[in-house]
DNA sequence: AGACAGACCTGTGAGC
DNA sequence: TGCTCACAGGTCTGTC
């Protein structure tokens, strides 16, 4: 499900019911997750006061004086609030419990995400420090993009959904920016001019927004923390529409696959 | 260093 | 109705 705007809708959901609660306990019925939820999780996080709510990437960082929980939502995964009493369904993973009654529910069909313990500052976590900048923050430059291109041979899609070029773009986006922006997503990252990176920039800033402004985009798994879908389906230019007629020019849109992935684009328009 | 395949999982829809 | 196959929003790990 998730990409950057699904995680910043899904943070702005839970945000408000978990802070200044204190977290009373933790119930895993699965702990098989990508990465094994730890043993010590729930006596770590017991009577944690949460400060603060925050996202890294598609990461989210619930945090408290005494550490943070790391929640990752990989595929599939969702975040809900409801009432501890609320019969658990199939693959609701784990449970945060709240001294308000409330319940921060996981739920992860194919349990690609996970949910850690930080012990001290999250963007400490290895995965977390090696990331490239957010694009919805000022050190996400144009320049930023053009130079960490130079010299690199692979398409400009597998460039975009590297985090350690930019944070938080995945399949969805990248396909949608690249649209926006004109360019073919096949071109090798190195071999694209500095004026369009300059599109390609402006194009990922304006497509991610309009996603969070829509709650994200909803293909199949993803919820929003009280349970609704997003829309941003809605305002897809070209991803998961072959065959479709371009937005711009009608040409039909065209399916590839590259690096086991799909590609959506017009064929006409982007170059 | 960088590029790529493979791995982890379950569910769904299409085609036969 | 039921089987099999392709495919899905992510990202870590290992190999060349």
């Amino acid at each position: 499900m998730p990409e950057l705007p699904e995680v910043e809708t899904t943070r702005r959901g839970i945000e408000a019911a978990l802070k200044g609660r204190t977290i009373t306990g933790v119930t895993v019925r699965n702990p098989r997750l990508r990465q094994p939820v730890p043993p010590s999780l729930g006596n770590k996080a017991m009577g944690q006061r949460i400060d603060a709510v925050n996202r890294r990437a598609k990461y989210l960082l619930i945090e408290s004086a005494g550490g943070s929980l790391i929640i990752h939502l990989g595929m599939s995964g969702n975040l809900r609030i409801c009432d501890a009493d609320t019969a658990a369904a199939k693959h609701d993973h784990v449970d945060i419990l709240l001294d308000d009654g409330h319940v921060l529910r996981y739920h992860d069909p194919r349990r690609f995400g996970f949910v850690l313990w930080a012990d001290g500052d999250p963007l400490r976590y290895p995965p977390l420090a090696a990331l490239g900048p957010e694009p919805l923050e000022a050190d996400f430059t144009a320049l930023h993009l053009y130079q960490k291109s130079r010299g690199r041979r692979r398409a400009v899609r597998d460039f975009l959904l590297d985090g350690h070029i930019v944070a938080g773009i995945g399949n969805i986006y990248a396909n949608e920016a690249l649209f926006v922006a004109g360019i073919d997503p096949r071109r090798a990252a190195g071999r694209i001019a500095q004026a369009r990176y300059a599109r390609l920039h402006g194009a990922l800033i304006e497509v991610l927004r309009a996603a969070i402004e829509a709650g994200g985009t909803t293909l199949k798994d993803f919820r929003r923390a009280d349970g609704r879908p997003g829309y941003f389906q809605q305002q897809l230019r070209v991803y998961g529409r072959a065959g479709l007629p371009c937005p711009t020019c009608a040409t039909p849109l065209r399916r590839e696959i590259q690096g086991q992935r799909s590609l959506f684009f017009c064929p006409r328009c982007q170059h």
